[in-house]
DNA sequence: CTATGTGAAGGCCTTCACAGCG
DNA sequence: CGCTGTGAAGGCCTTCACATAG
């Protein structure tokens, strides 16, 4: 990696590696920056100096060879040869849904475990996974060996689950409750806010 | 509007608002630059910019006026005493989990239709919905008023079903849909890529 | 004396433009 | 001759620093 790598690029490099994959499903064997850049909604250029950041992926005259590049950036995210254990916590509607969700489990992201309070809910099968109790938190997340957490619990909840989670090894987050969490440098989080999403969309409605 | 108001400040807009409403749940009164930097998790040096390019909203010496701020964000973002109709495309794991959730409404989201192609789900409930047939779309989309439609459907059906939508009149989308969606300039469309989402965090516990 | 509003500086990201490779 | 890789330029966003208001 000759320099930093922004969280731009990180975005476009999934965004790459989905439509390359798309292309090897067509059996497309070389791709143009310009095509490329197309397929995801950007420019040639920016494609250049994403994958230049990495190597030289190129053949000038050509362009980029779908399924080596593929895999290569496959790599680079983290997700080639690779499974990545993955719990839940908070059996909502959204907790629900994602595991669900089958796509996840095909890009590498494998659901081990799914938490909540409600004792309503615990026990009860969501999927292949059975919904097990938050108070076993710890010695889930140790035995399952997890170490990204989905967090979609209460936001009044969120901080207390989260912190409980750090201690016990979780290492990464994807915070699905609409509010700031605190959490140590070296641990990674994202944030997806749906509300945020769509006060966008009204933004921008209003104002062009 | 003294500037062009970038991507990036609007999401902040969106996370000044959320806090400055818990702010008033608990009634406080004023709030510096730094604090209300301090919960959302950016500096005061951004707040007081990002706020300057609407109105001079602060009182030297004292801070913002919480109340009167987080109604005037809420308008500048088209959710104070308005409601936005919108319609979810696609009633699987995802558009169920949407509609189930409650935030939305709250936040001046109100969702009207939800509507999927499979028969099987065709006619059951919802939360307070009934599933409608997709071939109802353009009827449902103009006798609802939709401004705004959320895509949850499979990939290889978003561009067409967009295209209908567009047509019958809707003006913003939230996709879903790990695909590239082509619109018009004049509509406004955000995309929400959970994949991408997980493959940042599958980045930065490699590369760090 | 505290905390805002804002030009200026700095830093990061994108676009340009072209040398050079296949 | 087409298309990549990359310095340079441009543009946008964030941070700094301080004059100014309450």
């Amino acid at each position: 990696m000759k320099r930093k790598v922004s969280q731009a690029t990180v975005h476009r490099l999934s965004l790459y590696t989905r439509y390359l994959g798309e292309l090897e499903a067509r059996e497309v064997d070389y791709i143009s920056s310009d095509k490329l850049g197309e397929g995801i909604g950007t420019n040639a250029a920016q494609v250049r100096k994403d994958l230049s950041i990495f190597d030289r992926f190129g053949i000038p005259g050509r362009g980029y060879p779908v399924s080596f590049l593929r895999k290569r950036l496959a790599k680079i995210l983290g997700v080639e040869d690779r499974v990545w254990r993955v719990a839940v916590v908070g059996a909502g509607c959204l907790g629900t849904a994602l595991v669900c969700y089958s796509r996840f489990e095909k890009q590498g992201f494998h659901f081990v475990a799914i938490l909540d309070n409600d004792s309503a809910k615990i026990g009860t099968r969501i999927g292949k996974l059975e919904v097990a109790d938050i108070s076993d938190l710890e010695r889930i997340i140790r035995s399952e060996k997890v170490e990204v957490a989905v967090i979609s619990v209460p936001v009044q909840n969120a901080q207390q689950v989260t912190d409980l989670m750090v201690e016990a090894g979780v290492r990464a987050f994807l915070n699905f409750a609409p509010v700031n969490l605190n959490v140590p440098p070296h641990i990674v989080l994202r944030n997806v806010d749906l509300t945020v999403e769509f006060e966008g969309l009204s933004f921008h409605l209003i104002n062009h």
